[in-house]
Parts: structure tokens; C-alpha cells; sequence
DNA sequence: TCAATAATAAATAAGAGTGATTTATTTATT
DNA sequence: AATAAATAAATCACTCTTATTTATTATTGA
């Protein structure tokens, strides 16, 4: 039918804050879901493939596919010849097929972020500022939206799917430590920013914690999708979070799960601190500051932060022993496959980072536990505007989703 | 049809580790289980309720319901009037609906109870040892499960749905602690115990961590039911814990989420320990001990300790601090609404113990953090053991059940 | 070596089956 | 008369089963 639009709007009421019944078109919402997320994770698959995989009839898995493809989801491939039997057909996700804008409101810039079906980013828009402003941030995604739309033809144009704000917890408990009025913060504080840029919207705009969209890109394009579950650390100004569980992003009932930045951790003199007080680029600006060292760069050059020194090699140090600590503390809690490190940091000290924990958390008595291996980032600095952009993706087109996530959006209802 | 036996046995191959399609038997089962949740939850519910609160149609409702009710599984109730309309009639769970038999395995004793589908306790057995041995844990099955079993007539017999069986995780790593020869020890770990009982009987036996038992009991029977997630932590002679997210106790992948006892806490020299060395009975027994108090009424009377004294006051003390500290550490991951304590100890001591818990939470740095209300259990002593029968009920009758916890059955093809 | 045939696997059309929904009706109450 | 619960009948959507078509490789026999 119509392929070149993609429709808004949940497939029922879902007023029910817990337990909804099933019916056929959620169950075709379901397996329509699974197959975009295998291939997404597989990169290309048969519809046999897909048959073998999911325990569906060949039959159903046929209709589905072909649906799909008529939705301009999918594309098929060449044929894969040199088997006995009809040669089979992969199929792929289409670039084209939907795109997605993430938006990263932080403590030092924002950035707006397109993407494409697979991930790619086709553009994306920095903004710079001393503390984030409510209107100045509006402001922004209002023009910002304008010129990433400009580079889109009309059909393209009518296949973005959403909007995904990654924004920290509330903001406006630390937007005064980055020298903020108090006008400004309490702005935040009363400003519902979800519907301000919705109004900005034809399509669906949600929101969510910073550091767990963060994780949730790690998890829809970062080499984690294998992974069942992990435990995501996000090292930027401030350290935050995510939970994985079961293939889901697990965001809380509250929106403030992973909150990882809070987790207690033994300070310098034996007493508890939070991780936040020790594994923070906050802390190496302050170390730096106090040797008299200008520290800016370490906001505005993410990939390459020259060459600092000994202050490096101890914060790295001092912040690995405290990731382990958390990595041991979440262990007890959920036992995660994987830890993954990612943060606002060139990828060479990301990785020393990385071995240093791997290292550190040797060290803690952790009887009782299975660890999790302690694995590197794959998605980098611009993590948390992916992520962003990852949750309209995931809500609409991949499975489990972001049901859970505490992620909020608003609700149209379906033409016709 | 034939509503006077439970079939055993799951609907499909279910060998997929990952992703399943669903199917319209998936979507009926769903459905079924939904009901049957909101039913337990609410203590009895009307069919047009049901419609309401699901979101399915009355009329399938009142299919579905009808089934239940030729099944032996709703009852219903006098018709309420006093209202406009026809009055409703609601139903209730039928408490011969269906039994379930849970074991327990702990350090010095072992249990054995029979419940009914509202899960009151029809019949309990003891046995108590120095250590465990598996040939006379097998034995006391055994014969337990015939002297259980005669208490029923052939009708509630046919009823049975499964045995849980409640054991610490990696039992064979603290039996030495027990004083227990290195055979024994050896034996547990090489021995399929799940396996070994299943052989004795006709319906699927399954296994799950002692604490994450009891944590189900509390979710499934407890007055936590009203709680979306919650942190648990049972004290014993050791300190376990178990974790209920969205409604569903969550094992995890290895069947070893909730190891709370070996969360990292500050010890008294400010070092890090292990919550299990501050916050277990065995603690406590051995600080009697050294005072030359002879303590082995803290397992043999759980419901009465007497009067133990200071030593128990600051056991209390210190046990409170522990936890709370794990309370916060745990709630950095999770947003968990409530934290549950319950233990093998008198519902004086839990109740002190909970308290101390509360204030001692307050004491804690927890900036970011939204701190979960702590309670006490509502289960108590046996809460093992009604969890190990409450798994087969959740996995047979209730929504999201134990598809996460690692909890392992036999499966049956369904006859026919 | 080359054609003919068999075996295998992918893909799908047609029809059957299942379960939820819609619509209309009955019943019991205020 | 109005309202609400309950359900029968008809309809609709989706998956499953069965049978068929198609494309390929493997095997056989001259």
C-alpha cells in the first residue's frame, strides 16, 4: 500500500499502567518486531532463516517479510547461490526505511543528530553554551530541525519516526554547579521540555535519562547487541548510567535506573563516596584547576585531549578502582554478562581506562559472584545523541523496546 | 472437558534460547495467565472487571473466564447487587485449583510443604541435620512426598502442578563452613539434584536459589503484590537476596541476580566486606559464641529467640548499617520502590531490625538517588519454602513468571 | 564429459483453524 | 426508563498445515 509514509500513534489506548491483554494485531506487532530485530542484529537474513529462528511457519514468515518489504523496511539481496536447493534470499533493513533525530541536552552543548534506519548518522549540529537555557535549547532544535529536514527529500522527509531527547536526571539539581542563575534552573525545573520541542514535531517525541539512552545506542548499534545484559557506565562531566536486561534497555519505574553515578563507593580517607565524586571528567577539570592547568579542552576536544600527564594517570587510577567497586556492587545485584565502559574521552585513554578496571576489579573480593567482563564502548562520545535517536527507533521497530524504560511520549491515534 | 487433571508440559519446542514468535495459543495463554494474575491479586474480580482493567473485550472475557471456570480454576461468588445493571458476579481462585509442593534445602534443616492455588499451607515436614547429605535429602523426599500426597484424595492429587526446590546457589561451596566431610561435599556438587527428584515424581520439578525463593513468595503471596519492583533480602544463617522487577522475579541469566550477600559494603575497619559478614545470623551466632553463649535455638526457634541481650542489640546495629548501605548501593542500579527484609528470626527481631534499617538509610549520602521505602517480609520464616512451591505456580498460572530466573524444568510434550 | 534424473531447499498459494472483536440480545437491577 | 453484566452469533485477523512451484546441487550412466 503506502510505503512512503510511516504512521504515528500506538495500536491501542495503552492507558493501563500494567497488564494489557493480547490480541492478533498486537501478536503481529510482535512478530513483525522480532523479524526487524533479527535482521537488524544479523545484518541480512532469509525469510527461512527467519522461519528457523523464531519458530514461526515458513508461511507467516513469508507474509510478513513481504510486507515489510512493501513498507520499505526491508530490501532484498542478491541471492546466495552454492547450496544445494532454491538459492536463498537476505534480506537487509533499508537505509531509507525510517530515519530518527536525537537531541543531547548537556551541561556545556547540546548536539541534534540524524539518522538512518541502520544507524548511520547522515548529519548532526552542535551547540555550544556556558549552561543550558531552556528557550536557547527550543530555540535550537527549532532551527536545528529545519536544516537537518532541508537535507531530506520529501519521502524521507515523511519517514522520520521520532525524536529522543537524552537528557541528565533532573537537570536542574546540578545546573548551578555549572554557574547557572537561579532563574534559569528553576526554568528547567518547571518547563515540560517534551512538549515544548512535541510542539515542534509531527512525529512522536520522547524522553529520557542521558547516560541510559547512552547505553541504549551501545545496544542497538554498538558491538554489545550480543550481549543478553550489561551494566553501561557513561563517563562525561558526570557519570550516569545504564541497565540492560534480557535484550531490553531497562530504564526504571522512575526514569533513574542505572543511576550508577550515585552508587556508593569507599572515598579516599575509608569513608563512602559516590562514584560520581571519582570517576567524573568533573574531577580531572577540577585536578587540572588546582595545578593551575586550562582545562577546556577537555569539553571541546573529546577525541583528542593532547597530552595531560600525571594528573591523567591518577585520575584513570583512582577512577578505575572506583568503577570496580560499582562493577562488584551491580554484580550483587544483577548478574550482568558485561560491563561496558563508554564516555566523553579520546578512545586511547577510554582503553587504558578500561584495562585499568579490568585489573581493579580483580582485586575485590567478589566470592559468591560471577564477574562480568569489563569491555570497552563501541559507540564513542556522541553516545548519548544516539541514544536519543535509538529510542524512537526501538519503541516503534525493535522488540521488548523501551516498555519498561519510564520513556514517555505522546499519543496520537491511528488513522482510520 | 476434562477439568480434574492439570496437563504438565510446555506448548511448543521452546528450544530457542532467544527470540520466539507468538502464535494465537501464546496470545490465549497470555490472556489466561493475565486473568488468573489480576484475579490472585485482587482476591476475586468480576468478568466485566477483568474486560476493563485488560483492555480485551467482554466477550472474550467471558470466554476465556468460562474456561477457567470448566477447568477448575475460578469459582464464582455471590452476585453483588445494589448497583444499576445486572449485578456481577465475581470470581475467586478455587483453592483446590491446583497444590504445589516446595523444598527447601538450607544449612541445617529441610522442609517440605504442600500448598493450595491461594497458597495456604495444607501440610509442612521437617528434617533437621548437621549438614545435608543428597542420599537423605532424596530419602526425605521420598517418603515426604508420599505422606504429603495422602492427605490429598486421587482428585486434588491429579492437581498437583510441580515442585520447586529452594537451595542456596552453589550449595557445595559453604557445606565445608557447615563442618561437613569433603564427600558430602563433593556429592552435592556432582549430584543433579533436580534430576534425582524428578524421578519421583509426575509432574515438573524445578530449582532456584534459596533467596530469589523466597523473594517469589513474597511477590506471589505477600502483601508486596501491590509493589511494581522491589529489592528482597532474606536473612538466614547466611544473607540472600532476590530482585522482583515489573511484577516478575527476576533470577537472571545465571540464575544468580540477587546475590546480595556478596554486595561490597564497608567493614569495621573501613575496609570493604562482604554484606553477608555483617548482616547474617551466623554473625550473630558466633559473636554468642565467643561470649560462650550456647545459640543453637536461633535455628531450632526461629519463632522465639528468648532473651539474647546486648549482643543482639548490636548485631542489629551493625546488620542494620550493612543493609542499608546495600539498600542504597542497590538502588543506584535499580529504582526500586521497596526494599523487603524477612529472615529466620521472630517477627520482634525483623521488625527492629527493619527499622533500624529505615533510619539508618537516612544516615546515607543518596544525592541522585530516589531511596526506596524499606518494609518487613510478610512471609516469614518458611518464606523458602513457600517460594520454592510458589515457582511452579508462577511458571504454570501466572503472567511474566520465572522466563528469566534460570529456574530449569523437565519439559513434557503435551499429550495430544 | 555431458545430459538426464534425483535430492534438497526456498518460497508461496490455498484452505483450515483459532481466537479476539463487533453487534445484537437477554437479563437483572436501580 | 436507564444502566450494566453477560453472552450468542457473525465477522475479522492472523498463524498453521498442506500442497505446489521453482531453482539449485548431487548423482548416475552412457
Amino acid at each position: 500500500m503506502d510505503g512512503d509514509v510511516i504512521r504515528h500513534g500506538s495500536r491501542e489506548a495503552a492507558t493501563g499502567p500494567l497488564h494489557r491483554g493480547t490480541n492478533q494485531s498486537g501478536m503481529r506487532a510482535h512478530n513483525e518486531r522480532l523479524v526487524l530485530s533479527l535482521v537488524r542484529q544479523h545484518g541480512s537474513l532469509a525469510k527461512s532463516d527467519i522461519a528457523r529462528m523464531t519458530g514461526l511457519s515458513a508461511q507467516t514468515v513469508s507474509v510478513i517479510m513481504r510486507e515489510l518489504e512493501a513498507d520499505g523496511l526491508l530490501v532484498r539481496q542478491a541471492p546466495v547461490r552454492g547450496r544445494i536447493g532454491q538459492p536463498s534470499v537476505p534480506m537487509a533493513l533499508d537505509p531509507d526505511g525510517a530515519f530518527f533525530i536525537g537531541l543531547k541536552i548537556g551541561r556545556r552543548s547540546a548536539e541534534l543528530v540524524l539518522i538512518d534506519f541502520l544507524g548511520s548518522v547522515r548529519s548532526m549540529l552542535h551547540h555550544s553554551y556556558r549552561y543550558p537555557t531552556t528557550g536557547e535549547t527550543v530555540a535550537f532544535v527549532a532551527t536545528g530541525l529545519k536544516e537537518l529536514r532541508s537535507g531530506l527529500d520529501a519521502r524521507q522527509n515523511g519517514r522520520i519516526a521520532g525524536l529522543g531527547i537524552a537528557m541528565p536526571f533532573e537537570l536542574w539539581n546540578w545546573i548551578d554547579a555549572a554557574g547557572a542563575p537561579r532563574e534559569v534552573m528553576d526554568a528547567w525545573r518547571h518547563c515540560d521540555i517534551r512538549a515544548e520541542i512535541q510542539a515542534l514535531c509531527d512525529f512522536p517525541v520522547h524522553l529520557q535519562n542521558d547516560a541510559t539512552s547512552a547505553c541504549g545506542a551501545e545496544m542497538v548499534f554498538g558491538q554489545a547487541a550480543s550481549l543478553r545484559d550489561f551494566v553501561y557506565f557513561y563517563i562525561g562531566a558526570f557519570a550516569g548510567g545504564g541497565i540492560v536486561l534480557d535484550g531490553r534497555l531497562y530504564g526504571g519505574r522512575t526514569g533513574n535506573a542505572g543511576a550508577l553515578g550515585s552508587m556508593p563507593v569507599p572515598g579516599p580517607d575509608g569513608r563512602p563516596t559516590q562514584l560520581i565524586d571519582r570517576a567524573s571528567i568533573a574531577v580531572l577539570e577540577r585536578t587540572l584547576a588546582a595545578r593551575g592547568i586550562e582545562a577546556s579542552h577537555l569539553w571541546t576536544s573529546p577525541q583528542d585531549w593532547g597530552d595531560i600527564g600525571p594528573e591523567l594517570d591518577a585520575w584513570i587510577a583512582d577512577a578505575a578502582d572506583a568503577l570496580a567497586y560499582a562493577i562488584v556492587a551491580a554484580s550483587s545485584v544483577i548478574d550482568f554478562e558485561a560491563a561496558v565502559i563508554d564516555g566523553w574521552m579520546p578512545t586511547a585513554v577510554r582503553r587504558r581506562l578500561v584495562e585499568a578496571v579490568a585489573k581493579a576489579v580483580g582485586r575485590i573480593d567478589a566470592e559468591g559472584l560471577k564477574l562480568p567482563v569489563v569491555r570497552e564502548g563501541t559507540v564513542g562520545i556522541h553516545a548519548r545523541a544516539l541514544g536519543g535517536a535509538s529510542l524512537p527507533l526501538s519503541e516503534r521497530f525493535l522488540l521488548g523496546a523501551t516498555a519498561l524504560t519510564g520513556a514517555t511520549h505522546m499519543e496520537e491515534s491511528r488513522p482510520s
